[in-house]
Order: structure tokens, then sequence, then C-alpha cells
DNA sequence: TACATCGGGGT
DNA sequence: TTACCCCGATGTAT
């Protein structure tokens, strides 16, 4: 069947009102935005209006409102100043310039056809909630553009406030949901709260030592603030006795911040549609302002008649818009009787074929889809709804109880069709499956793997967020948690109207799934990514779930006596360095530390920060420490500063393993993601374990705490050597290079032989280490002064160094500048496998951003194809570990070692298994090498 | 409370 | 003034 006849219409409600508090957008226009650059040649400052105006056109486009209202304030006072004088008495008066402003903008939304309204002796606040009552009662969604929260009243199903954040232009949806996540109370008696709690901005004052917590857990325990009061004197404590003294002035309070619902206003919400603009007001107002041309197409762009406004209200450019799906009911039905009918006897059965994929010719309509709602906790990860689409946008949402009930049935099918199979996030999914006992396959589309493959420096953290990027709509389809009683419950119990609602919305989720595979099936197409996703990133997917779930055996007490030693050991250092100061201050600030070095002793600074001080980072540290070593307290300061800098490190690294350490199982579960590193690697989360100490002996100790686990009786690490600079080899096919590899020598030995054309015997340990780093530094894009500073020699001598290097490997040379030329004209780079990279910077006049770019075009291909390199290499070893039925696992993977846990009597097998898959996980012109170590624990186990 | 900056751990 | 990451602490703005 194909999806483009059946659901072009975007999800955007019939009627949509949008009311704005046009004196607080106005004012946050106005202290956002400089008024230096807003003025007239005449010296009229208009960076209130446009960034009003600007800030306009945007919600209206973000939001596609049908009708639109703005609020303002009247001079004068309201009732509220008559209930409380001193009510928002310390706001500073607005500044002149922003209150001339204040009649062009009413005058700009005259023009644009936009209604305003005020209301003597009420604030713009009360017209703003009688509108949004006024359009509830007409059956509109209400958005409130407000700054002011006592607007969170107004929040239930149908009104939603849109609430500025930190950058006025990031407004946070405000809806029933994300004020009871805030504030722990549901909207409606947010304003309890707020009387309890004052509001210093409207110099109202609160119940002393009262705060959003214990107004909450009150409203809770009470029910509301009339409850409170009712029982104000069971409450103890210092805080009850606080409220007991100033319950009148909270009575007031509440008074004071309840807004007026029923003003009368002399409009009709239906009057208020959003028409279009008078073209030579708006010409006229623009050229007083001084406003160009680009100010205007986009302002108007935004309302009808302008420029996009038929993409809105007509069909969206993209086949991809969101519908709701028609959910049908299961009870009389049967999911298995539902299943068969919309998605059996619909789609082919049968695995993905790979062959034709990457042609991009190729468009596929025929799918269904698959989403779990949850959150993941490896080992106890709590699902809340699972929802599955059909090709004919037929939806089922269960609970997860019903989804248990199913689960024989919903694995069969997902071995069945996993052909036609999308999901979103496989990895999370098996997790979330898991937890309902249903085996996931491998789908046929994976939308997040898909976007990071198209789009590898974008990292959306939500579904929502991959949407609005890739769809460029906003859906409001996530709540962030069910709250209690709300989650999808079994027949008799579920059919509350709280149920009702999430089903609507995990339906929607799983609509914006099969929305984004529309999307981004092209586009991987058209990039020739289908390969990468099947035989790369989906497997790996599968081995990273398993290891996630496994997680790494630590030995606990060695942790805790391990944290307690380096944490005397940093005190000690801070006594010193103390001492030294003559001042006890925190070592761990940067600014305190400035004022030490470079204020008090006088020392002189090497590099600069980017906000102008000196670096007091580690290199500049043992810089000035040799500079002073004759300067006692200097030097003593410098040396306990560094020390307790490395022990006080020691101990939060470890602290934060104890941290993450799982009551069950005593094991640490990190979590792998696979979409976040634009190169193509892995990275670790909660807690990193790709950055354990390894360098010196201290930290390496901590590796000792990784043990293996019950039933498990050693670790094994095994590691590929100088993978890149094998990569650099092969891909650049320079014949030296190549036999520095296949001799077998030591290589940078080898390496700096050739370089400085004396024998392999004759090389020191200087001139080997400056090859080593040379060659390392090959695949950053190391600048001679970047060599010169690592090997603390003179520039001079580096691009010596660098011109004989280039001399001895012309053709590394040559490739690393094709590797860059190419990018250039093409966009992008791409490893040997395929991966692409986009480099939109290589284009940029800004010489520093070129210069970044071209050092990641030239690394990223290198470090991309060690890490495709490494995820087939792990694939096979998983295979051969599974085909061979041992018990050892890998349980850890840090970009070119892979850890795994051994089994007795397996040790020899294993070994054996293991390199033979990293080995021959590809076939280079030079060979791979791979080293294993075993031992009792991972320190053990290094080699 | 949220965000930017600094510093430091890994490959 | 070397690529790619993750994280905690500080200090500031909100």
């Amino acid at each position: 069947m194909d999806l483009s006849a059946t659901s072009l219409k975007p999800a955007i409600a019939d009627r949509r009102l949008l009311v704005i508090d046009g004196h607080s957008l106005a004012f946050r226009a106005y202290f956002a935005l400089p008024v230096e650059n807003f003025t007239t040649s005449a010296g009229m400052a208009t960076n209130a209006v446009w960034g009003f105006a600007s800030m306009l056109s945007r919600v209206i486009l973000d939001e596609h409102p049908t009708h639109i209202a703005v609020a303002f304030d009247v001079k004068g006072g309201t009732f509220r100043n008559e209930l409380l004088p001193q009510y928002k008495g310390t706001r500073d008066a607005a500044p002149e310039d922003l209150l001339t402003q204040l009649p062009v903008i009413q005058r700009l939304l005259d023009a644009l056809g936009v209604t305003y309204i005020e209301k003597p002796g009420f604030e713009g606040d009360d017209v703003i909630a009688t509108l949004a009552t006024m359009g509830e009662q007409a059956g509109f969604d209400t958005l409130v553009l407000s700054g002011d929260r006592d607007a969170f009243q107004l929040i239930d199903d149908k009104i939603t406030v849109l609430y500025p954040g930190h950058h006025f232009k990031d407004l946070k949806h405000m809806t029933p949901q994300a004020v009871e996540d805030k504030y722990k109370v549901p909207p409606q008696r947010y304003p309890d709260l707020a009387a309890l709690r004052g509001e210093t901005a409207d110099n109202i004052p609160g119940v002393p030592g009262v705060g959003d917590g214990f107004a909450a857990k009150w409203i809770n325990q009470f029910g509301s603030l009339d409850g409170i009061i009712e029982h104000a004197d069971e409450i103890g404590g210092k805080k009850g006795e606080a409220l007991r003294e100033n319950i009148e002035q909270v009575k007031l309070n509440r008074r004071v911040n309840a807004l007026v619902r029923d003003l009368d206003l002399n409009a009709q919400v239906g009057d208020l549609v959003l028409a279009e603009p008078d073209l030579s007001a708006v010409d006229k107002l623009f050229a007083e302002l001084e406003f160009g041309p680009r100010t205007k197409q986009r302002l108007l762009k935004a309302f009808p008649g302008g420029e996009s406004s038929r993409i809105t209200t007509e069909e969206p450019e993209s086949e991809c818009a969101i519908e709701d799906p028609t959910i049908d009911d299961i009870d009389t039905d049967g999911f298995e009787g539902w299943a068969a009918r919309h998605i059996v006897e619909v789609l082919p059965a049968g695995e993905v074929h790979v062959d034709s994929l990457d042609d991009p010719s190729r468009t596929v309509n025929a799918f269904w889809t698959i989403h779990v709602e949850g959150t993941i906790l490896h080992g106890e990860s709590t699902p809340w709804s699972l929802s599955v689409l059909a090709p004919d946008r037929h939806a089922v949402v269960l609970s997860p109880a019903q989804a248990r009930e199913q689960s024989a049935v919903i694995s069969r099918l997902l071995a069945s069709h996993a052909g036609t199979c999308a999901m979103h996030g496989y990895k999370e999914q098996i997790h979330l499956l898991a937890a309902l006992g249903i085996e996931a396959a491998h789908p046929w589309f994976d939308t997040q793997l898909a976007g990071y493959l198209v789009e590898s420096d974008y990292h959306p953290d939500s579904l929502d967020a991959a949407v609005s990027h890739f769809l460029d709509v906003q859906v409001e389809s996530r709540k962030d948690q069910p709250s209690q009683g709300e989650l999808l419950l079994d027949g008799d119990q579920a059919q509350g109207d709280a149920g009702e609602i999430d089903e609507v919305l995990a339906a929607r989720r799983v609509a914006c799934v099969s929305a984004l595979v529309c999307k981004l099936v092209p586009m991987m197409s058209q990039r020739r990514q289908y390969e990468l996703m099947h035989t790369v990133e989906i497997p790996v997917s599968e081995i990273l779930a398993a290891m996630e779930l496994r997680g790494a055996a630590v030995d606990q007490s060695r942790l805790v006596d391990m944290r307690d030693r380096f944490a005397a050991e940093a005190r000690e250092a801070q006594e010193q360095a103390w001492d030294a100061a003559n001042k006890r201050i925190n070592l761990q600030s940067p600014k305190q530390l400035q004022t030490v070095l470079f204020d008090d002793m006088q020392l002189r600074g090497t590099r600069k920060t980017k906000s102008g001080g000196y670096t007091t980072d580690a290199s500049a540290l043992q810089e000035m420490a040799i500079r002073n070593v004759n300067n006692e307290r200097a030097s003593m300061f410098l040396v306990s500063l560094l020390r307790f800098r490395e022990t006080n490190k020691l101990k939060q690294i470890v602290q934060s393993l104890l941290d993450e350490v799982n009551g069950n199982d005593g094991r640490i579960h990190t979590t792998f993601e696979q979409t976040v590193a634009a190169t193509g690697r892995l990275s670790s989360v909660a807690p990193n374990l790709q950055n354990i100490p390894n360098r010196n002996v201290a930290g390496r100790e901590i590796r000792g705490a990784f043990v293996p686990g019950e039933g498990y009786v050693s670790l094994m690490s095994c590691d590929y050597s100088q993978v890149e600079l094998r990569i650099m080899a092969h891909c650049s096919g320079d014949e030296s290079l190549i036999e520095a590899f296949r001799s077998g020598a030591d290589f940078h030995r080898y390496v700096a032989s050739l370089v400085y054309g004396i024998p392999v015997d004759d090389i020191t340990a200087d001139q080997r280490s400056h090859v080593k780093a040379m060659s390392y530094g090959l695949a950053y894009g190391l600048s001679t002064y970047g060599l010169a500073q690592q090997l603390k020699i003179s520039p001079a001598e580096a691009d010596v160094l660098k011109d004989k290097y280039f001399a001895t490997f012309g053709k590394v040379h040559e490739y690393l500048e094709t590797l860059v030329s190419e990018a250039r004209e093409k966009g992008y780079t791409e490893t040997m496998f395929g991966r692409r990279r986009y480099f939109p910077g290589l284009r940029s006049t800004n010489r520093r951003v070129r210069d970044a770019a071209e050092r990641g075009a030239l690394n990223a291909p290198i470090q991309g194809t060690a890490a495709d390199i490494m995820k087939l290499a792990m694939i096979k070893a998983d295979g051969a570990l599974r085909e061979a039925g041992v018990r050892s696992r890998i349980i850890l993977q840090i970009h070119d070692e892979l850890v795994l846990e051994v089994a007795g009597g397996e040790a020899e097998r294993v070994t054996d298994l293991v390199s033979r898959a990293m080995e021959t996980a590809v076939h280079l012109d030079v060979p791979l090498d791979v080293s294993t170590g075993i031992g009792d624990d991972w320190q053990l186990a290094a080699h």
C-alpha cells in the first residue's frame, strides 16, 4: 500500500488560539537585544519592536495558530494594588526608550491585523485568562505565551503555556504534566503554591523558609491551600509556626494571584482569526523604523498570504506528515487476529534482504512500526506502553500487562516480519521489549541509527527532537512520565480518562517513528547508508544491548579502600598547598588559583584561556614549576597543587564508579551511546568506562578493581595496535609504511630509522618518541607548533622533522591532502565502509572554522574506519563465541580494545577466537596486529 | 536552577 | 596552536 495517499494531512488542530502577553514579550525583547544595534538614524530605539516582531513570526511558524490576540497592561493601578499596596512595588519603572516602543508595537499589530486588548483596572494576565477561557469554551486549543508564572493556573488539556527559558526564544511547552513534573502539584494548585512561596518579582512576601518543595508537600498532604489553612494547627516545626504567623498574607496572596477569567472584553474569539496583513501599512511602518526587506519578509512569511503559508495550510512539502492513527480496540478482537489482518496478511514475511537496499531509486512504503515507551535501567527497565502501527495507519496500544500477555505473539511477529519492521532506537527497544518478555529481531529500519548515519553531527536526544529536526514540525507526543494511576492498566482498571489520553499520545509516538522512516528512507538510499545500517549498526546494537545488560563486575571493597586512600592523599596535598599559599583557597577554582599564582605570587603566566585569564592547566603549572625552582613557596605550591589535582581526580573517578554500582548484582552497567560520536565511534555514559585511567601506575590501579564476576575466572583484554596508522598505510598505499608494518619490527623504531636514515639499532629513545608523536599527530592534523609544544622542541626543529617524515612517506602526505580536497569537493568524507560525515565548515570564510573543518576532514575517515573495523570485529567475535558455545563474553569496548569475562577452562579457546576475529575483521594491505592478555583483573589482563 | 567555562580522564 | 568523547566543580545569570 502507498502511504503517501493516506498520510498527508498534518496533525494540526483545526482551531488553535495563540494569546500573547504583550508587555512581557516586549520587556524580554528589549532586554535581550542591545539597543545600540537597533536605533534609527533619528535616534529612536527599535530593539523591542524588532524582537517582538521576530518572536511573533517565530511562534506563529512553530505553532500554527489559526487565531491570535495580544493582551497589554494599562497604565494605572489594578484591583490588586488595592488589596496589596506594595504589589509589583519593587519593579523598576520601565526604561523610557522601552515605553516609547509600546505604541509602535501596537501600530505594528494593527498593520498585521492582530487584535490587541487592554482593560483598565485589570492586568494583561486577566485579559489572557479570559481569552483562554473563552477559547476553551469555543473548542479551541489555546497557547498562552507569557513570562509570568501566574499563567500556569490556566493550564489544562486544552491550554498550554509557552514559557520563555534562559534565552527568550526557547519556549517551554508547559502542559499539565510539565507543571506537575516541575512543581509536583497540578496546574490548578499552582497559585496555592505561589501564595505560600511568595513572588519576589512582584514584591509579594511568602511564608519565610517555605519554598516550592514544602509548599508542594503541604498541598499534596491537605489537598489545597484551603485544606492547609484548615489544618494549619497540625503542622509542626518552625515552618508550621511561620505559616500560622503569615496566614493572612498567604490568603491575601492567593486572592491577588487569582486571575480573572470572566472579563467583558467586547470581543469574540472567532473574530481573532489570523488575517492577511495590511501590506502598505507594514511598509510604511517599516520604513519609519528602518527595518530592511529581509526582516519584513521573515515577518510576513508567518502570516496568511506570506511566502510559506501555502506550505502550512495546504500539503507539507514532504510527504511525511504525522497523522494520529486510528486506534483499534483489541478487547473485542484479540491482538493476534488484529496483527494477522493488518500486518501478516498485508506485508511479506521474512528477513531483510540487503542486496538492493542502497539503490537510490528505491522507495519503500510498506512497513509496520513498533514502539515501546518506558525508562531504561539495565536489569530493571520499566515499559509504559507498547504500540504497533500497521501500514493502513491503524494502531494498537497495549499496556505493559497486555503486552506481557501477548509476548509470544509479538515475538513471533517480530521474527516473521523483521524484514518490514521499523523502530526508533533498536538497542533501547531491545531492553524495553525484554522487560515485557518479548524477543526483538533485527529490524528493517531504525530511525535513530538512520538519522545518525545521514547526519552524524546532529545528535537528537529524544524522538521528539529527531522529529522536529528531520520533519521540521513540532508535535506534542510525549509526557515525560506517566504519573501515578495514569500508567496504562489492564481491562477493568484501565478505562479512566487518563488512560485514554495516554493511548493517543502513545499512538502518536509510533506515528512519529513511521513519519521519520518516510523521511529518512530516501536520504539513506541517496547517501547509500543502508548497507552500513544492516551489516554494522544494527548487529552492533544487539551486541551492545547484551553488554549493557551484563555490566562489569567490580570489587567494591577495593574501590572503597582506593577512594579513601586517594582522598587522604588529596587532603594532604591540599594542606601543603594551603601552607604555601598562606590561604585556604578552593584548589578546584581556577579563578581563585589565578589570584594566588598571578596576583599574590606574581608568577608569569603562560597561555591564556578564552575568557582572558592565564590558564592553570597541568602543563602550565609544570612549566611554571620549572621556571621557579628557586622560589620555594611557589614551587611548593605548584607541586602540591599538581599532586592535589591528580589524586583528587582519581578519588572522583573511583567515587563515580562506586555511585554507579548496581545494588542487585554489584556490577556496573554503563550505557554505550551508538549515535553520539560524529566519527562513528561509540561513547560510554553513566558511567563512562572508556576513560578509566591507564597512563600512570596510580591511575591504572583502578583497573584492578574490575574483576571477573560470579561464574567467571578471569578477564581478558584484546587490543589493536596502531590501527589508525595501519589504516593510513593501507589507504595511502605508501610502500615504505606498508613495509614497516609487514616487517614485524618495533614499528616506531623502524620508522625512525627510515626518517633519520640511520640503522635501527642506532635510534635513540628521543628519536623514537619524536617520530612516534609525529606519526600519531598526522591523523589529527597536528601543526608544527603543536608538535613542537608536545615534544618540547623548537618549532623550527619540528618543521625539520615534519619535512623529513613526509620526504620518507610521500604517499601518506599525498593521501592526507587528498582526503581534505575530496571533502571540499563533495562536502563530506567517507570511511572505507562508506560511513559519511559532512563538513560544511570547509567552505567557511572564517579561517579558524575552516582550519578546524580541515582537521576534522583529515581525521574523520581514519578514526571512522578504525571504528568501523572494531564494530565488524565485535560482530565477528560475538558470533564466533556464540557458535563455539562458550560462556565467555564481551563486556566492554574501549575504542580499540575489547574486554571479556572469561569462564573457567575457556581461556585459550577464547583468546584464539577473539584475536582471530579481530585480526580478520577486514583485509588490509598490512596485517592487523592484535595483542591479548589475561588475568585476575583488568589491570593484570594488560599486556 | 540552568548554563558556560575550566580542567582532566580515555583512545 | 591535534581528532573524538564524558564528567565534576565553579561561578554567574536567572
